[in-house]
RNA sequence: GUGGCUGUAGCUCAGUUGGCAGAGCACCGGGUUGUGGUCCCGGUUGUCGUGGGUUCAAUUCCCAUCAGUCACCCCA
């Protein structure tokens, strides 16, 4: 009686069999191409990098509660990456005085974190992150939030899928001490109530806010912010309008690529003004699909130097339940395009002879490992998603000669073996 | 970390007044020797998630555990 290990993942991680990494591959495919348009370079990292970069910064729930870690021989205290922006901000930090800036940098990396798998939420996913370092510009989030309504387009998304809502800490700071009086020392708390809005009942919410000390009057004037349109912004100090990247575009020609949302919180610590999420509209994915933000400090955690950063990650989970909720998944590639049949064994040699010259033409062509019936085969070659096949039987063989068929109509020609590579492309340009 | 539901062949599942397990699909082979997608015939596959308990006997009842799933927490 043996004891075999387990064929399953490890629990929240996932395996990717060709179809469904086919699939992925595809999807990704036109994403990259879109980044690439936009003069993005692709870069990449260690998944283990040291624990302390992430409990700085990131927030208190990844670093408690969420992080893998690990002691190496040498003591020291290592995490498998819970996202990817303290290790790029690392890096930038470490070459930032032979960089140009500002840089355009992308990464399609796995990170790990240790959660409760569920709908939209593994341990590890994988991650497309895009980044601008080394400006402050407003531009940056416009460029960002284009090239994200490109990508979405590329996979076949419309506008009316999803909805992409933005915010700005300057701002919701600015509301929160000029039009709410929440004193500075509560900005924090206050705010993480704000994140919950949508999510629990009104009078969680004022409970948690009369807690913090929010009078009834004040917790008036924050529903009431929370409710309103950009024209709030015009009740706004003139320094707190200066200082947010947000409000230049809100009041600019490229207002229409995003919707402002003063419930656009975002936990990590490091975001400092402009803050976004993409959400599905469709109820059956009633969370946020991935968001990003700016960060004027992360890259000061490694340096002295000051080189802003402004970016998002986009995992492939949330995307993946989107495009399929939406219908949007690709089929699987087949497995080759054409498959080269010998009747008889005999024959091997010389299909395999026809098959380089296939392949020399840029088909992906297989020819069969293990001799079988030629009906067996064809039937094989059918389910692979080959197109074509090409079958060598010794009478045509010893003239020359070789049969090929089209599988989508079964329409069979026998021609000169000379001739193979252009009646193919031929038969494959319709 | 908390709670609900679920766990039988590779997949989808059926299977109780508790008696040593089935279907469809898939896979492999055959229906005469060089022609698939339909049809017919045959075949392989399961410690009934795991470990305990009750019982003459448990896939079926009880407990625990693990895993999946959904919700919460939080977030991508």
């Amino acid at each position: 009686m043996s004891q075999h290990l387990p064929t399953a993942p490890y629990r929240g991680t996932r395996d990717f069999l060709p179809r469904e990494m086919s699939v992925r591959q595809q999807v990704f495919h036109h994403l990259y191409e879109v980044i690439e348009r936009y003069g993005f370079v692709r870069y990449d990292g260690p998944v283990l990098e040291a624990a302390e970069i992430y409990e700085a910064k990131s927030g208190r729930e990844i670093a408690d509660l969420q992080l893998y870690t690990l002691t190496d021989r040498g003591g020291r205290r290592l995490a498998l990456r819970p996202e990817m922006t303290p290790s790029v901000a690392r890096m930038i930090a470490a070459n930032a005085n032979s960089l140009q800036f500002p840089v355009r940098w992308y990464s399609h990396v796995n990170c790990h974190r240790y959660e409760r798998p569920q709908r939209g939420r593994v341990r590890e996913h994988w991650q497309i992150n895009v980044d601008v370092f080394g400006s402050e510009s407003p531009r940056c989030e416009v460029e960002i939030f284009e090239l994200i309504h490109d990508m979405m387009a590329s996979v076949g998304a419309t506008r009316d899928m999803y909805v992409l809502r933005v915010n700005d800490r300057v701002l919701l700071e600015g509301i929160l001490t000029h039009i709410v009086g929440v004193p500075a020392e509560r900005i924090r708390q206050v705010s993480a109530v704000i994140d919950r809005w949508e999510k629990y009942p009104r009078e969680q919410l004022l409970a948690d806010a009369t807690e913090l000390g929010l009078t009834d009057a004040q917790f008036g004037r924050l529903e009431d912010a929370l409710k309103a349109d950009e024209s709030l912004l015009a009740n706004l100090p003139d320094d707190v309008i200066e200082r947010s990247q947000l409000a230049r575009i809100l009041t600019g020609p490229a207002k229409d690529l995003v919707t402002y949302d003063p419930l656009i919180v975002r936990a990590f610590e490091y975001y400092t003004s402009t803050v976004f999420e993409v959400f599905d509209r469709d109820p059956a994915n009633n969370r946020s699909l991935f968001g990003g933000g700016r960060y004027s400090d992360l890259v000061g955690l490694f340096s002295d130097r000051c080189i802003p950063g402004f970016g998002f990650g986009m995992g492939d989970v949330t995307l993946f339940d989107f495009l399929n909720t939406h219908g949007l998944l690709p089929q699987p590639r087949a497995e080759a395009d054409i498959v080269v049949i010998p009747t008889q064994d005999t024959l091997y040699d010389a299909a395999r002879a026809v098959a380089h010259q296939l392949r020399q033409a840029g088909w992906r062509t297989s020819l069969p490992l293990e001799p079988r019936k030629l009906g067996k085969e064809i039937g094989r070659a059918d389910k692979t998603g080959a197109r074509t096949v090409v079958i060598l039987g010794p009478d045509d063989w010893s003239t020359g000669k070789i049969a090929v068929r089209n599988l989508t109509n079964g329409d069979q020609r026998t021609i000169e073996v000379q001739k193979v590579t252009s009646y193919i492309a031929e038969l494959m340009s319709h």
